[in-house]
DNA sequence: TTGAAAGCGCTAACAT
DNA sequence: ATGTTAGCGCTTTCAA
């Protein structure tokens, strides 16, 4: 590789005017400044990224740390960050856990090995808060609560369950059941959604199953078996609520083995995926931010980069009801935003 | 950030025993090699990874370039990609493209400026082949036909438009439809399979009507559009070939409007991606071989990267059939594969 | 306006 | 068995 040297000798000058003509600092005359990029042109020469970030400390790469990239949440998450990452200079590294805390480790390494100057955690996490606040660096947690001083960015769960509860109670259901929040063991601000769904549902008297969320979006046969399972276990549900797999698998399910959607069975699905607006009938969908929660995301991971203070400690963006076809309720309100809310950071 | 200089003295050690402890290259005395251990405890110390990027001359850093993370059959592809990169102790950076030129010149430049070691390049791509022959870098092709020069991974595509045609034909189709291959100005293996399934159809006298693949996936309704365009334009349509989002929103208009799948219009998909398993009825599908497209790129990328030969100029990835309920040809076999062809490298 | 030189933190060759 | 040193390629003082 040719390397600024190369082009100095070439252009008959120091190194350190190559660099000023590069970096467009200090001052170098017209008629050298010339030589110079003719020089760089006849070598066809490019500056040496790593020696840059050695020099200056900084890579310019963020990291996300995401269960599982083909999962399609993830997938428009990373998308809509890279997008925003780029925009400001940054290159996206990702990373899938597949919900192992080795990997976890692994990454949190890479960032005390400065191979990354960030990293936005969207994992499903269960390392202890120690582990990223002894770090002192730009972490932030992705719907994941990592620990006090981490900034948090999600979107408003409760909010999001309730919208759901409240949707399948207008549409009359008496017998619902949810995937998820049963035994979650991890801090994610998404299991709210079903406390506070199950709480809503019964206040007004319906009867409410809860099943566990299996992890693990590869094995998509998992969803349909949960589904079958439901449908076994509980003929007489009238109302589904989960993410929008599950959602997926469960009006599958309904469909084939002649179970009317939505007359016999509601479903509102949770996430709001490309996915959702591929079936039929239309899903109704509690829709997460993505392009927000990757905005705001960015932000502050790229503040906490270049050093400045960030005083929000946490950042919840409101989910939208998006009423589709699979639900009755009153259809009034074609699509519903609840608000969301910034708590500042105190310390 | 204490160094390993800092080490050094805190274990009244070199530089260089410090390296050597952290290598395990070369003879270091027990005890010396305990009291650096207990320094860099101590110290909390863990090597620059910059530093050590800048000497080696490699980043550990592969690119993934694709259109867009968003789209399922990417971010399938690109989450296996990871996996088997991380396997092999490189790192994944992911890049949107957007079916810009400009997006691929910036990530061309940074393989030069050495901030990659090598590139998977799964762009819809029109930069000439100059570009990437002169960078004389590791890059492959990813189903896209970059140069002579560069590798090519891609799955067999003749043999899949033929397996969507003879699967249509079986079925009984008089008059089919499919999405792509009219106006590609691209060099994409994948449009193959639009001209093998055209022949095909029409050597068995079907009638065909080819309509042009839209790029950009986050407008997802550009789908719809689609599907809407076709059922107008074509109300006696009975047999429809698209990738999988354009065969969901086949499905979706149909199921919607009355046309019954697939008693009326049979349906073929082509990629197999995860969503194509949430659909009722079972989507007929051409499956690409996704992880093992991931595992040939990768394999080879590296090869490349760690400066080995590599005689393989094609690899070519058999398809597979998954019959599911939106076609009804003969039922024998539930899914069939074709074989898959590796082109030596001649030169 | 420009060049020389001192690092950024690491590793490997060369001494000892 | 271990320390010293010379870079990797860049940028930025500091002189000139």
């Amino acid at each position: 590789m040719t390397t600024i040297q190369d082009v100095a000798k070439h252009a008959g000058v120091g190194a350190a005017t190559v660099s000023r003509v590069l970096s467009g600092n200090g001052y170098v005359k017209q008629t050298t400044r010339e030589r110079v990029l003719r020089s760089i042109e006849e070598l066809n020469y490019t500056p040496n990224e790593m020696a840059r970030n050695l020099f200056h400390g900084k890579s310019g790469i963020v990291a996300v740390i995401i269960p599982e990239l083909a999962h399609p949440f993830f997938s428009e998450m990373v998308s809509a960050i890279e997008v925003e990452l780029c925009n400001l200079g940054y290159q996206t590294m990702v990373c899938n856990t597949f919900y192992e805390k080795n990997y976890e480790l692994r990454y949190l390494e890479m960032l005390k090995r400065q191979r990354v100057d960030g990293i936005i955690f969207g994992a499903h996490t269960s390392l202890a808060a120690e582990m990223y606040q002894e770090l002192r660096r730009p972490v932030i947690g992705l719907d994941r609560r990592l620990a006090d001083t981490i900034p948090l960015v999600a979107a408003d769960h409760v909010a999001g369950g309730r919208m759901a509860a409240e949707e399948l109670i207008r549409s009359g259901c008496r017998n619902v059941a949810q995937f998820g929040g049963v035994d979650d063991n991890v801090s994610t601000p998404a299991r709210h959604r079903h406390y506070v769904f199950r709480r809503v549902v019964e206040e007004n008297g319906l009867t409410c199953h809860s099943y566990p969320k299996q992890p693990n979006y590869s094995a998509y046969n998992t969803y349909q078996e949960a589904a079958a399972r439901l449908f076994a276990e509980h003929p007489d549900v009238d109302g589904i609520f989960g993410t929008d797999l599950y959602a997926a698998a469960c009006l599958q399910y309904a469909l084939s083995h002649g179970i009317r959607v939505p007359q016999d069975v509601k479903i509102v699905a949770y996430d709001g995926t490309h996915m959702t607006r591929f079936l039929d009938p239309d899903m109704t969908t509690i829709c997460q931010p993505i392009e927000k929660l990757a905005n705001e995301s960015v932000r502050l991971i790229t503040e906490l980069i270049k050093g400045n203070e960030i005083s929000e400690r946490e950042i919840i963006l409101p989910v939208r009801l998006r009423r589709g076809n699979t639900t009755t309720g009153n259809a009034a309100a074609e699509s519903t935003e609840a608000a969301g809310t910034v708590t500042q950071l105190q310390q």
